[in-house]
DNA sequence: GAAATCTTTTTCGTATACGTTATATTAAAT
DNA sequence: ATTTAATATAACGTATACGAAAAAGATTTC
């Protein structure tokens, strides 16, 4: 949408570089050592709503967690002020913690929302200097290559995490890791909507082709082909997903 | 340790729109009730560093707060925790809750994402129907005469708040809850800048033609021309930011 | 028989208490 | 005099305990 090149192009991201292999485990303890009980329960009970196990509008009972986890009551609460903070669960006072529901409204704005920050990372994807450009192509040649398998498997869970990887690689590539994090807690959110497994399968014949042509539009470094189909393919989602909810709708009369 | 779905949160806890000035007190006082100390106190926290009482870097004390508030520590540190998954503050264990200290990186990547935000937020202004547009301009007006006065007066304070408005009606045009959230949140984290602040008189003349530009190009209707305008204007904010910072920095050699 | 109210139970919110760790201060040794 | 080590203190992390509010169940009344 905006081909003017922006002021903060001269732009270093330092990253920094891999660990040692001899460090790693020792690494290990001091994080373990350095990490509080609150952030290993948040760590359980998000990963907990992220699977699946925790459903949309369950309760979580702060008590049997507790007990479960062998930790006190106050670790939990800490754990889920922090998710509540995140949006994944929403608590009413003397009522309880509860998985977060999404509205209709809610998803639809996420879904634009990721749209947008796919655009523009694909346009900056397109844009890459040559050495980035290249080891970024492998990635996701590698990716389609997995997802076209999956299809050929019929496993929709395999191709549904290829998918997350090569929309997350492209998001990485941006080298922006405040919009890397942005990205990671819309598509979060967007796990809590029960649409979303539900187009999966009817999905995946659909998407593999665009994801085809935007490696293809990344290769061609031709960025702004790269940011529309990007945010279309958000959007194309998005439509596959309402068609199902809406069929799915008319059956259930 | 769950429990089936329950009827009575079918929603989250209802937002209310407008009251009846009647209802005005009674709804407040059950706000009050209904709200957690954690929530009064992080607050607080988020006021005290939003207005730069606590400086960034600084250590926050746990039995201080707890004991200025007259609460006992548990509340305290269940709102830190809130302020820390929302990225205002940090903290090391044993060691204490600090507010924390954005790196050059951090504040550059911010101002990206904000950049592209406000494109989003200003090409979706440019299309919004008539009567949305109608009332969008008339605030934009307005506000572009405030600050014009605040630069007459030569108040800083004022045309920065302005400043603020001006952006957040736009976005909130936008009609996007989650992008006014992820806007809230990245123009909260920006204040931990200690630099946004040294730029504030420096670019009060610059800014305020590209504020009547981008009112311009809405009023127009053109959506393409209002995107830009507005991720120029974030960019431009953000080179204004730059060279006072590297000014500052020559200076002290 | 149904509805409303009262009681019981469960769970959350908050406070207090204890153990652990980091930091600061002080003393001693080089 | 500077540096290092040991101790003391203050703060954090976690556990336990108590009070309050809401939901469920039982009872009573219409």
């Amino acid at each position: 949408m905006i081909d003017a090149p922006l002021p903060w192009h001269a732009k270093p991201p330092a990253k920094l570089s891999a660990n040692a292999s001899a460090d790693a485990t020792l690494r290990r303890l001091n994080d373990i050592r350095d990490t509080s009980l609150s952030k290993l329960v948040r760590d359980d009970i998000q990963s907990l709503i992220l699977k699946g196990v925790l459903l949309p509008g369950q309760r979580i009972n702060e008590p049997d967690v507790a007990s479960r986890l062998e930790v006190s009551r106050v670790p939990v609460r800490e754990a889920l002020r922090e998710l509540e903070s995140s949006g994944l669960v929403v608590s009413r006072k003397h009522s309880g913690v509860f998985v977060r529901q999404l509205t209709a409204v809610e998803v639809h704005d996420l879904y634009q929302l990721r749209g947008l920050l796919d655009g523009f990372a694909g346009r900056s994807a397109a844009h890459l200097p040559a050495k980035n450009h290249q080891s970024l192509l492998t990635v996701l040649d590698a990716s389609v290559q997995t997802m076209q398998q999956a299809i050929a498997q019929g496993v929709v869970q395999h191709y549904y995490l290829e998918n997350l990887h090569f929309h997350w690689a492209i998001v990485e590539s941006a080298g922006n890791q405040q919009l890397s994090n942005t990205y990671r807690d819309i598509v979060q959110k967007l796990h809590l909507s029960r649409l979303k497994n539900l187009s999966q399968d009817t999905g995946m014949n659909a998407s593999i082709a665009e994801h085809i042509n935007i490696v293809q539009s990344i290769r061609d470094a031709d960025a702004q082909r790269c940011e529309s189909l990007m945010s279309h393919h958000v959007g194309d989602a998005y439509q596959r997903m309402q068609k199902v909810s809406h069929a799915e709708s008319t059956l259930n009369l």
